[in-house]
DNA sequence: CGCTATCTTGACAATCTTCAAGGCCTGTGG
DNA sequence: CCACAGGCCTTGAAGATTGTCAAGATAGCG
């Protein structure tokens, strides 16, 4: 199940910290170039194969990870199998969470990803020196729980069809402005997105089918989406749209 | 809508922190007895009626909230009024997010209630003197993401029957112990259980006349609910129950 | 003592799921 | 180079769970 190849961090790994493209925009990026050092110390990069779940539910929660390419799926399983995806983590999140002793749910690469791994009690001590990066951690942490609840709503009260505008919506505004009229390429498959939505397969499929049938996007093939329509989109991820 | 009864905390607030009953287990359990008149002078205590909303989805989000009575019902709503009842919140918990300018959500007590209001700002620069307190945030903000996420298990993937036995799960154990035998009192209506577990009223209504069926539950009156079978429940609630 | 809320129950309808079959694409091996 | 196997996706038909609509029951409250 698990395949992953570790390399210990070199003293080169300062580099690696130096040169990274997303610690602006994670919790690393609360430190200043001058302690990087010290956070690259107990840093270990994770090259994790597609399909290789690295974050098994329910284990003792002894890292935290931080993505630096790649996507992931994080989810839930119930014992007979049914499965929910409760997000998908792209570059820059940090996975691993502060609470429990516990996992508290599986992740897995849709693709070739990396992350970097820290032990969960050195990064906790070096939170004591930099409350800046605990604050950055509380400030990502909060806006996952707002995206859960936008969640929660979308799966309690949405349509199949509202759900699919809004997943593909999420997709869309993930593109840089420029480039929204493209078709982009989704790296999950109907069956992700099916456990992400709460639907089954073949009920994202035959959405989407209507969707292109109405116009507002177009599907080159079944893993490129270009949204024709963005305004319609939006409206019927809303609940606006009329049916 | 708002119909609250606010007072400006007098010299006499300090006795209020003082002696909260809900200190030890909120964020404001993390500062010492010594520096509680800090905390004290920032905090304004507001009785809530029940049914009155004292967030507001979308309002610019001025203020923390830290529930000291009573039970509130986070919502979020569709333009066409559909509505997602995110959880429920307890004297302890402490609500209005860090994130974002405004809030995420509604809230609305269930019966009267009791909040103590901080400016957020104000409460930010405690933060900065009072680490321990902003951890604590992160602590109980992981542990919210938690349940979000079991919930958005619940929402996606459990059938009706499985949504309420976890539901009344949940409820039995917010109970002391050597009381679960007891029959408990629900603050909310079926349809608050509606709307935080994806169903409508109807629904909720004959499922909890299936479980009462089948014996795993008793319903002296609609509000007051007495599981039976605390083992059936959970094994129902798990997905692990036959049916 | 009735009024209004809430809750329960029934009949029917709709959405979504399940089951089944076929198509498409890719990679592999003869 | 082509055939075949295995995913993955699409589509159809039938079925089931849950929602909608409607009526009556119950309970709390003035």
């Amino acid at each position: 199940m698990i395949a992953l190849s570790a390399q210990r961090s070199p003293p080169s790994q300062m580099t690696t910290c130096l040169s990274c493209q997303v610690r602006a925009a994670s919790v690393c990026g609360a430190v200043g170039t001058r302690d990087l050092a010290r956070v690259a110390g107990l840093a270990t990069v994770i090259e994790v194969e597609s399909g290789s779940a690295f974050i098994e539910e329910g284990e003792p929660a002894s890292h935290f990870f931080n993505v630096t390419a790649g996507v992931m799926k994080l989810y839930k399983l119930l014992p007979d199998g049914r499965r929910q995806i409760t997000d998908f983590a792209h570059p820059g999140d940090f996975l691993g969470l502060a609470e429990g002793s516990c996992y508290g749910f599986s992740a897995e690469a849709l693709e070739p990803s990396r992350v970097c791994k820290f032990s969960r009690r050195k990064l906790s001590e070096m939170f004591n020196d930099f409350p800046a990066m605990e604050r950055r951690l509380l400030a990502t942490t909060s806006n996952e729980l707002r995206a859960a609840r936008e969640q929660m709503l979308l799966l309690g009260r949405k349509t199949a069809r509202e759900r699919v505008a809004s997943f593909l919506r999420t997709e869309t505004m993930r593109q840089p402005i420029y480039q929204r009229e493209a078709s982009m390429s989704l790296a999950m498959t109907r069956g992700d997105i099916g456990d992400y939505l709460g639907l089954t397969i073949e009920t994202v499929s035959r959405t989407m089918t209507a969707l292109r049938r109405s116009g507002v996007i177009e599907i080159p093939c079944a893993s490129d989406i270009r949204v024709c329509d963005i305004g319609a989109l939006c409206s019927i991820a809303d609940g606006t749209a009329p049916n």
